[in-house]
RNA sequence: GGGCCGGUCGUCUAGUUUGGUUAGGAUACUGCCCUGACACGGCAGUGGUCACCGGUUCGAGUCCGGUCCGGCCCA
């Protein structure tokens, strides 16, 4: 490092600036802490002491760190920087979430790369993600977060993570938790793949309902549907037990209109009576419910959509688009006399949400898949969901009604390239699951011949791999393993497991925790966290979510460029966990101005440091008060800090440093500086202005790391030791003098009240008055007169006078 | 449609578990003031029927019931 790179901003002649600047500052500390010399304070060492491990979703390499993950990033580095400080070794890592679509999707349509030639696709897939990685690290990087870059940072695209992800799998498999079957899976027609449940979500359309006669015998039945294209696969139809209009209908035969087969009329208690006519048609496969219908009553499946979204077995439809057949069949019914009636229907449209603005709507294709059983052992999730410590509370059941209403095993494969390969062969007569040896992975089976040729089970000798990969969240779900050696180091594994913390955003409980709840349980035997804090989403200014469409959206280096970091992980950190909130200039304002504060705070008071310690001798009643207010701060703010509640601990810190030590005790010190009555009053106050500042900037360390390194390596470093402030105990009240703070609050506040009947009566603060009457009860009086000295120095009084009497000041010019 | 969570000055927040003095603070705003750390400052002031309605009680922001609004999840 450059001689005096690190030294404190200065001005030539060798004093601070008057104005403190963010960003040279910052940055300046940010590269220091990247060095040899000061990584030591954030290296896992694994000496011993109490670990203390975070595990937080590894964000995904879209390119652009948004507020979100900021906030998230503000909250994990101040957490590990506090417990750093409380004496934990502490495990920061930080992940790289790769693999996925969005990326796919962007090398394919945006540098037109063909996915058929696997090998060049990946290739640009991980080029794409590099520089990705690159730059949102920078910014990261610029918002103070220091997590232990060096040993604990991981890609899930790397050949490590595929080897531990596969071997996860395999002993999955041991386990006979994974099979392979033919199943109707949602399927997105336009991305090519199967998804998971997780990966859907609703989306509001305009649609068509059509209603449709059906001929019973001699009678119609009328029939609402949004899906007229699926009556080649309709196998039945069904109507409430209890709805009286239809009893006549129940059992008997209905026919098709425009394919003519016959259908059974079933009594089901599922079907919605208020929907429609109160009849609905069970088609192969229309939705989740026709799903469990066709398994119940053993109905025949008819294909009708390829994986295209093309029709298919349905005569003179078949190779239309989905929604062309509707409207063809729609006409064709009209001409035949069996459409009733169509009307205008909004309705949410099952479709393709998460992780790709892809929103096409979903359909259900019978596919051989690989899938994880997990709808079995949700007794298992709920039970670490009570185990857990929430922060908040209500998240907790958050995750226990997600676990109560899944009901499908997790389909885990994915018909894409930039992924984990699912790493099995399988026997295509009887799917047996054919696993490679540990010492071959990571393995792509499309590429390597299986370890036998045939079949275990059933002696088949047709045995193939697969180019399925797997879905992101295998790769993620094992994050609290990977953090915690499970796959490399048993020891470290054994002390840091189950993590201490998950960090991580209120809108993927359902998704990404759950599944990392329940793999890591099922790997392991025990769930993977002791706690959760779960944050809140950072909304645009108008309140709603922040998006490019829409054009309300703020960039963290925005903020960091203007206010600095430190700002910003302030205003970050005045929230409420767990809440929404839109975002503000205002807090980020107030937390550049506090910063300011301190800086002037400190610049002032460096001129009077001395390396004498404090004298709780010679301390006068003012020291006593603010060392007092001080102790109190430090045991609150920790409390605060120690559960999380970071917005209670810094309005602590805030309202301390501001109000009491900035605007009442400096204003009261200045005269035992300045002009002294002895030498020893003088050091007292210096030694009380010195222990304040060098237990604050500890005490603010974890919520801002860079200016109160600035003040610690110009001011302390050399007395205390300390690499960093960083490497520093936090503050403890145990260490400050337990003093009687009452007299001087006392005398404060008849000092503050002095001063407003000044500002009232438009006396400037350092104008003379001549005389003043000061009015309380005896025992006030008793301590305004033994502090006659400071309180006529500090307000410029000649002369004071006392009346006994309601507390109260009077002015005489 | 169902479940959960929340609703305290313009904004953020304390107080709600264990009902009890004029609901506290900060910020923003307005006014005055450059006082030898800081005008990114100081002092003062305006601002709340604690979402709404009802109930329990001597007394409710706090307990109970219902309604409305917002958010998330599920259908």
């Amino acid at each position: 490092m450059e001689e005096g790179a690190l030294s404190a901003t200065k001005d030539m002649t060798g004093k601070m600036e008057k104005v403190y600047s963010p960003r040279s500052v910052e940055e300046r500390w940010q590269k220091a802490w990247m060095s040899e010399e000061f990584y030591q304070a954030y290296r896992f060492k694994n000496d011993g002491r109490p670990v203390f491990t975070i595990d937080t979703p590894p964000p995904f390499t879209s390119g652009e760190l948004h507020m979100g993950h900021a906030y998230w990033n503000v909250i994990n580095d101040t957490v590990a920087r506090y417990k750093r400080m409380t004496g934990y070794d502490v495990i920061l890592p930080q992940g790289w979430d790769c693999q996925g679509l969005p990326t796919e999707l962007k090398v394919q349509y945006r540098w037109k790369v063909p996915r058929e030639d696997r090998e060049l696709f990946r290739r640009k897939c991980e080029e794409w993600t590099e520089s990705m990685i690159e730059s949102m690290k920078r910014t990261m990087v610029r918002l103070g977060y220091r997590p232990d870059w060096e040993r604990f940072e991981y890609r899930t695209m790397d050949k490590d993570y595929w080897r531990a992800v596969q071997e996860s799998l395999l002993q999955m498999h041991e386990k006979g938790l994974i099979y392979r079957k033919e199943f109707p899976v949602h399927w997105c027609s336009k991305c090519g793949t199967a998804l998971a449940q997780a990966e859907l979500g609703y989306i509001q359309k305009n649609g068509m309902l059509y209603h449709l006669r059906f001929k019973v015998g001699e009678s119609d039945l009328e029939v609402a549907t949004t899906r007229p294209e699926l009556l080649n696969a309709c196998q039945a139809l069904a109507v409430n037990p209890e709805d009286g209009r239809y009893t006549w209908a129940v059992g008997k035969e209905a026919t098709v209109p425009v394919f003519g087969h016959r259908v059974k009329v079933l009594a089901d208690r599922s079907v919605d009576m208020n929907f429609g006519t109160g009849v609905v048609m069970i088609c192969t496969y229309g939705d989740e419910q026709d799903i469990k219908w066709q398994q119940i009553y053993r109905l025949p499946v008819t294909r009708s959509v390829d994986e295209n979204g093309r029709m298919v077995n349905a005569g003179k439809y078949t190779g239309m688009k989905v929604a062309e057949a509707r409207e063809e069949i729609a006409r064709d019914l009209g001409a035949e006399g069996s459409l009733v009636k169509s009307e205008e229907f909004v309705h949410n449209v099952l479709s393709h949400t998460e992780r790709a603005d892809c929103m096409t709507p979903i359909e259900f294709i019978t596919k051989n898949q690989w899938f994880i059983k997990s709808k079995e052992f949700k007794e298992i999730v709920l039970g670490e969901a009570d185990r857990m410590k929430w922060i908040p509370e209500f998240i907790r059941c958050r995750l226990i009604d997600w676990v109560n209403s899944i009901e499908w095993d997790w389909l885990i494969s994915r018909q894409r390239v930039f992924g984990t390969p699912i790493p099995f062969w399988y026997c295509s007569d009887c799917n047996t699951i054919i696993a490679p040896g540990r010492e071959s992975l990571p393995v792509e089976t499309s590429l390597s011949p299986p370890p036998t040729d045939q079949c275990p089970n059933c002696g088949s000798g047709r045995i193939y791999g697969t180019t399925d990969v797997c879905d992101c969240w295998v790769d993620s779900s094992i994050t609290p393993l990977i953090v915690t050696g499970y796959f490399r180091d048993r020891g470290l594994f054994e002390k840091a497991y189950p993590v201490d913390l998950r960090q991580q955003g209120h809108d993927i409980v359902r998704t990404w925790m759950y599944y990392t709840i329940l793999r890591c349980a099922l790997l392991t035997g025990s769930g993977p966290f002791k706690g959760a804090l779960v944050n809140g989403h950072i909304l645009g200014p108008d309140g709603t979510r922040m998006s490019k469409s829409k054009g309300n959206v703020i960039i963290p280096e925005q903020g960091i460029n203007q206010y600095g970091a430190d700002a910003i992980r302030q205003a970050f950190l005045s929230l409420t966990i767990g809440s929404d909130f839109p975002f503000k200039w205002e807090p980020v304002k107030y937390g550049k101005s506090f910063l300011q504060k301190l800086w002037s705070s400190v610049r002032f008071a460096e001129g009077f440091f001395s390396r004498s310690s404090i004298d709780i001798e010679a301390m006068d009643e003012t020291d006593k008060w603010i060392v007092s207010r001080l102790r109190e701060t430090v045991s609150k703010a920790r409390d605060a800090m120690e559960g999380y509640q970071f917005h209670i601990a810094i309005d602590l810190m805030q309202k301390f440093y501001w109000h009491d030590f900035c605007d009442q005790y400096i204003e009261a010190v200045k005269p035992r500086l300045y002009s002294p009555r002895s030498a020893r009053d003088r050091r007292a106050a210096e030694g009380v202005l010195r222990t304040v500042i060098w237990n604050f900037i500890r005490l603010l360390a974890p919520i801002c790391p860079h200016i109160t390194e600035e003040v610690y390596q110009k001011l302390f470093r050399e007395e205390m030791g300390f690499v960093s402030v960083h490497a520093s105990p936090y503050p403890n009240p145990e260490d400050l003098p337990m003093v009687d703070g009452t007299k001087g609050e006392k005398i404060i506040s008849i000092i503050a009240l002095l001063r407003s009947k000044k500002v009232e009566d438009k006396i400037a603060l350092s104008a003379g008055v001549r005389r003043a009457v000061v009015q309380g009860n005896s025992e006030e009086i008793e301590i305004y007169k033994k502090n006659e000295w400071l309180i006529r120095q500090i307000l410029h009084i000649d002369s004071l006078e006392y009346r006994i009497g309601e507390r109260d000041a009077e002015l005489i010019k």
